[in-house]
DNA sequence: CTATCAATTAAGAATGAATCTTAACGAAGG
DNA sequence: CCTTCGTTAAGATTCATTCTTAATTGATAG
C-alpha cells in the first residue's frame, strides 16, 4: 500500500464516518477500510480476512464480520447478493451496476447514467415506491473468453 | 388447488420438461411443481416444504432442496439472489425482473420489454459478453405503504 | 405375477457461512 | 494510576444447505 493508494484524504474521509456514526476508528476498522479501498474488486468477509492476516494476524474472522456489517449499517459499504453462496461486500457506494461473469464469478462495476435517469414503466407505481435501482448483468467476461480461446 | 390452477396442459408440460431433462416425473416432483405454480411468489425451499407438508406429511427438506436444485439445473426455474440469507425460487421463466420490498421483504414480478430491448452501454464490451439482464427495484410496496399510514 | 435393477427418496449427519457469548483488552478522562 | 465503556479475540453456536447411506419405488424383463 503506497501514498496513492491510501492517502491523506480517505484517511480524513473515513475518520468523518466513524465519527458521524458515534464509532471509534480502530486499528482494525482502518486496516478493513484501507483493503477494500486498496483492492476495489468485490470481495467476500473471508476474502477480506485472508488478506488482512498477513499483516494483522491475530484478527479474528468474526470482527471482519462485525465490522464489514456496521460499516453496511451506517452507509459506508454495500452488500452484494449476486451469488447465493457468500455475501460480497462493495466499497463503492455512488450508483452503478454489476457485471457478473458466470464463469469465473468476479464482478465488474458498470456505470449507465442514461439509465439512472430513465423513468420506470408506469406499472410498477402500482407495486410500490422505488428507493434504487440496480442492474445485474450476467454474462462470460473477456477474460475467460480470452483463456477459452487460447 | 382446482383445475383453474393446475390443469392438463402444466401436467403435459412438467411431465415434457422431466422427459427433456431425463428424469422421472416422480409424485415429490409433481407435488413441488404444482405447489410453485399454485402460489407463484418466490418461496423459499424452506416455505415450499412447510407448504407441501400439508399433503405430503413425510416429505423431507431435502428433497425440496434436490428438487429445486434439479429443476433450476434444467432451466425448469430459477434461483433468486436478493436477500442474503436464504435462496429463494422463481417459477416464472420468462424475461422479466423484481421490486423487492426492503421492509416486508416481498419480491414481485415486473415487466418491462422495452428496456430489455435497449443497447447497454457501450463500455460494457470492455467488460465481457452479456448473457442475460435482470433489474432489481429497491423500495417500499404498496401494501406496507397503506398499513404504515394506518 | 415376480424378480431385477436403476433412480429416487427419507432421515439424519455433516458442512460451512455467519452470528453470538464472554472475558480480556485498550484508549480516554479523571 | 484507576475507572469506564466500547471494542476485540476466541471459541461456541446457529441455521441454511448439502452429503451419506440405506430403504423404497417404479419400470422393465423374464
Amino acid at each position: 500500500m503506497n501514498s496513492q493508494e491510501f492517502n491523506q484524504q480517505d484517511l480524513s474521509r473515513i475518520k468523518q464516518l466513524c465519527d458521524d456514526a458515534g464509532m471509534k476508528l480502530t486499528h482494525q476498522r482502518l486496516e478493513i477500510y484501507k483493503e477494500l479501498l486498496a483492492v476495489m474488486d468485490h470481495p467476500s468477509a473471508e476474502r477480506v480476512h485472508k488478506r488482512l492476516q498477513k499483516r494483522l494476524p491475530t484478527i479474528a474472522i468474526d470482527t471482519v464480520y462485525r465490522t464489514l456489517a456496521t460499516f453496511t449499517e451506517f452507509g459506508i459499504l454495500k452488500k452484494l447478493n449476486v451469488s447465493n453462496d457468500r455475501t460480497l461486500f462493495d466499497i463503492n457506494i455512488e450508483p452503478h451496476h454489476h457485471f457478473v461473469c458466470t464463469h469465473c464469478k468476479a464482478v465488474e462495476d458498470i456505470y449507465w447514467h442514461d439509465f439512472d435517469k430513465t423513468t420506470l414503466p408506469e406499472a410498477v407505481t402500482e407495486v410500490g415506491q422505488v428507493q434504487s435501482r440496480h442492474l445485474e448483468l450476467h454474462g462470460i467476461c473477456n477474460r475467460c473468453m480470452n483463456e477459452k480461446g487460447q
